[in-house]
DNA sequence: GACCACGGCCAC
DNA sequence: AAACGTGGCCGTGGTC
């Protein structure tokens, strides 16, 4: 894949970069002259200073860092309406952090012997057993936004050929499934159901949920995996902080198998100092001697979790504990497939590249005349790989760039 | 010019 | 008050 690299439309970015130049002009004269004051936009020091002291702006909807307050999105979106300047502020950042970070860095790092960029894929970097990409990062390229879709087009196959993009679906939480031998996610994976209506169905008490209340249902599922509290789901979907105390619990009666197995990852990184994947790879961790430390050694299920979890540097290490079997296990079912997916082109002599692994996707150029043949194929040697008590799913889309490949 | 901390933000 | 896990990169503001 770093070899082999991917290949960009250049002259697309550079109309792109010139057009979102104007944009930002345009933008930063009207926010200078709504604020009245000269300042730079892109520094968030000044920035603060001009909301909170010049301005007057309310301080009760920011909080303090460490050099001042903060004017991060969340912040500036609820003050969107107090001051005319706001608005123009999150455009720019919105569309400033596009073009310096994509729009403008990414021709740069195209290399005149190919044409193409060529990415660093880091295999021992990251705790869990993901990959992870740099020089530049093409696991992050925007995707969410109308104007980010814009970006993604700019990365195309060789002449004539297409991007095949094929990635697992909702695999974390099949191995969350998978692991925690939860019987109702089990049932409604195997079915093909829409977990996240189910979920939400199951919270709601409803037989029918609309789609603002399956987004409830996304959160909470994803929320679980990473060890969400009641007021952080609270603040992310809008319900009441009592409302998503009630939400949790409940999910805890639903599917107490997933929290059973949550709880003992972290039993079992204090009484054994590491958690474990699928196939076997370990995250370790270190615990103070003096602290939870002591309790290296002790069996898992003697441990009191309420009392581990009570210091804030703890309770971050265990809900990573809680995180990396699943994190982790996804990883290394990908890398699994990405072998035998390679095995197979091999064997099979066809020029199909393999060239992106973005942690749950896999990104290939494809002649035209191989497209049918491999959008069969490739799902099925990636849903093979591992045999769950879920099945595994892939799903693969084909187009002229990685935009039109979703 | 190299390096750093920080705030901020992109992805899965 | 309050971190929801894994990463990388940007510009600012500062040091050496």
């Amino acid at each position: 894949m770093e070899a082999t690299g991917i290949r960009i439309a250049l002259p697309y970015l550079q109309t792109l970069s010139v057009e979102l130049g104007e944009t930002l002009e345009r933008l930063e004269e009207q926010a200078r002259e709504a604020a009245g004051v000269d300042f730079n936009l892109a520094s968030p020091k000044q920035l603060g200073e001009l909301l909170f002291e010049t301005l007057g702006l309310d301080r009760k909807k920011s909080r303090r860092t460490k050099t001042g307050w903060s004017t991060d999105a969340n912040v500036l979106e609820k003050l969107e309406a107090d001051h005319p300047v706001v608005p123009l502020v999150l455009e720019h950042r919105i569309l400033s952090k596009l073009r310096s970070t994509y729009v403008d860095a990414l021709p740069q790092l195209v290399e005149s012997e190919t044409g193409r960029v060529h990415t660093d894929f880091n295999q021992a970097v990251t705790a869990t057993g993901r990959l992870s990409s740099s020089n530049p990062n093409l696991q992050n390229i925007p995707i969410r936004t109308e104007f980010s879709r814009r970006i993604r087009k700019a990365f195309l196959p060789q002449e004539n050929w297409q991007l095949l993009s094929a990635d697992y679906s909702q695999i974390e939480l099949r191995i969350l499934t998978h692991l925690s031998g939860e019987e109702v996610l089990q049932e409604a994976f195997r079915n093909g159901d829409d977990v996240h209506a189910l979920t939400a169905r199951l919270l709601l008490d409803k037989d029918e949920v609309s789609s603002d209340e399956r987004r409830l249902g996304k959160t909470i599922n994803f929320g679980v995996i990473y060890g969400m509290g009641a007021q952080r789901f609270a603040r992310s979907t809008g319900v009441s902080q009592a409302e998503a105390k009630d939400f949790l619990s409940r999910y805890k009666q639903r599917y107490s198998k997933v929290f059973t197995f949550l709880e003992l990852q972290e039993r079992l990184a204090l009484s054994k100092g590491y958690v474990e994947t699928l196939l076997g790879r370990r995250r370790p961790f270190h615990f103070d001697r003096n602290g939870l430390g002591r309790l290296l050694g002790k069996d898992p299920m003697d441990i009191d979790l309420d009392v581990a979890r009570r210091g804030g540097m703890e309770a971050k290490q265990l809900r990573a504990a809680a995180n990396a079997p699943i994190q982790g296990s996804s990883a290394d079912i990908i890398k699994v497939a990405m072998v035998q997916l390679q095995e197979k082109l091999t064997a099979a002599d066809l020029p199909a590249r393999l060239l992106l692994q973005v942690h749950d996707e896999l990104v290939f150029e494809v002649p035209e005349g191989e497209v049918d043949w491999l959008r069969r194929e490739i799902p099925k040697i990636m849903a093979g790989v591992a045999k769950l008590k879920v099945p595994l799913l892939a799903e693969v889309g084909v187009g002229p760039n990685w935009d039109k490949a979703h």
